[in-house]
RNA sequence: GUGGCUGUAGCUCAGUUGGUUAGAGCAUCGCGUUGUGGUCGCGAGGGUCGGGGGUUCGAAUCCCCUCAGCCACCCCA
């Protein structure tokens, strides 16, 4: 019989994986709750047609799909944004605005597994729509960064590279690129640094660009500039005139005002390669370049219409697990053990107590505790509690030979060795206490 | 989907120019019996050497195919 694996791509999680994706989720959700977001789900396969309503008929190669038994076309979810759009516009008379929405939803994309990328992974997704205020942007912004500090980072590991979409049009535009070039450009210019220079400069040339209006292009599209500085300065920078700049501006002012300038970073080159996106654009990058994209997002006021619902303003992001983790650990910050560690672990040490052990294991887990036993049949002290300390036991209860007669055992506190005898009775309040 | 590298126990790896029953460390499990915790000692289980086919008297070792992993490209929602 043929031995099975896991498909390619794919992973199972054996208790300390899916204890770490546990503790994941969990600052993904908490972080969402506190910033005032909901959780929200959908199904894991939809109609095939739904995604290719946002990315044309190229997508269905990258996706796995099939045929039900009522020669319906489905396809396995590769991302949230078409379920969301499709719950928004459904209802999107019914709720009240803005709509914030989170999920956390896992993702299938039939690609080449490779470093940062799975067949299948998990994805954290903030929305908020209903408003174009750039107060929101700023707040999904806030909201990734929220998360990364909540793991450990800090703006020496990380950066979030902003832009805005229709800052470079308007720079564009101004160096001489034609409106119906200007998609062209901006996937030129996400691949800026994939591709040699003289491939760079040439494919620039067809957009229109003469020599002196590409070098300051190229100039502006490597530009980095940090967002602390004040606004005139950072402006400067740029060498491009104020008025160009003013949907930036007005995000820098929100970002500055949530505290976050020092994540934050401006990047011409930041665009991204989705065509639905119509202002600010957004990533989250390891800060030496070493690791693709954390996060990625941004404004994208059409897309409710295109799913058939009323014109909604929208902006968000998506973070996969897969990326966060590799950061994580280059940076040294994955704890090594979150699997539950256990309050209590009951020992017998003297046969003539095993006859307690399961009243008083049940009473504690009444109570409450996290309460482990051994299975072992030996009443080598030593050696059970070596296991008391495998499961990060905080107390050990200690079952001895005046235990059944006298209705006391010894309780020692594994972690400062600290051991008292004490009635069966109180031992609920004096492990909690 | 294209290309490169890799594939021996759960993990990290040994395995001499193809030569008898494939090894180690860690991990797992058991024992070391009146005992108090990441030691120590002894022992056990676990691999048809990713899978299939071929060359050969003989293959973990050479060849082909396939699967999986890693890396890059495509793409990156």
């Amino acid at each position: 019989m043929a031995k099975f694996q896991a498909p390619k791509g794919t992973r199972d999680y054996y208790p300390a994986e899916m204890a770490w994706r546990r503790y994941l989720e969990g600052a993904w959700q908490r972080v969402s709750i506190r910033n005032g977001f909901e959780e929200v789900e959908g199904p894991i396969f939809e109609p095939l047609d739904l995604y290719k309503v946002k990315s044309g008929e190229g997508i269905v190669s990258e996706l796995f799909h099939f045929t039900d038994r009522g020669e319906r076309e489905l396809a396995i979810r590769p991302e949230f944004t078409p379920t969301l759009a499709r719950m928004v516009a459904e209802k999107a008379n019914a709720l009240s605005k803005p709509i914030k929405w989170f999920s956390m939803p896992n993702l299938c994309r039939a690609e080449r597994p490779q470093r940062g990328r799975l067949r299948e992974f998990l994805q954290w997704n903030v929305d908020l729509l209903g408003t174009d205020s750039p107060v929101a942007d700023a707040e999904c912004i806030y909201t990734a960064v929220d998360l990364l500090r909540e793991l450990g980072l800090t703006p020496r590991h990380v950066k979030v590279k902003i832009s805005h979409r229709d800052v470079v049009r308007r720079i564009l535009m101004r160096f001489g690129v034609a409106e119906d070039k200007i998609q062209d450009a901006f996937e030129l210019l996400d691949r800026r640094d994939k591709i040699p220079a003289e491939e760079f400069n040439e494919q620039a040339g067809k957009l229109g660009l003469d020599q002196s209006t590409l070098e300051r292009f190229n100039q502006v599209a490597r530009m980095r500039v940090g967002s602390q500085a004040a606004w005139d300065d950072i402006a400067e920078q740029f060498a491009i005139p104020q008025e160009d700049l003013e949907d930036l501006a007005a995000l820098h002012e929100q970002l500055k005002a949530f505290g976050i300038a020092e994540w934050c970073e401006y990047d011409m080159g930041i665009v991204r390669g989705l065509a639905y996106y119509t202002g600010s654009v957004f990533e989250v990058h390891e800060v030496s370049g070493a690791e693709r994209a954390i996060a990625g997002g941004g404004r994208y006021d059409k897309l409710i219409e295109m799913f058939g619902g009323p014109s909604t303003p929208a902006v968000g992001f998506g973070m996969g697990d897969v990326v966060l983790t590799l950061v994580l650990a280059d940076k040294g910050l994955l704890p090594d053990d979150v699997t539950p560690a256990a309050d209590v672990f009951v020992l017998v040490a003297d046969d003539s107590a095993r006859c307690k052990m399961n009243g008083i294991v049940g009473a504690l887990r009444a109570a409450g505790l996290h309460t482990r036993f051994s299975y072992k049949t030996t009443t080598n002290v030593g050696k059970l509690l070596k296991e008391a300390g495998q499961c990060r036991a905080r107390f050990a209860v200690i079952l001895d030979a005046k235990t059944d007669q006298q209705n006391t055992v010894s309780v020692k506190n594994l972690q400062t060795g600290e051991q008292s005898e004490t009635g069966i009775g109180e031992l609920v309040p004096v492990l909690k206490g």
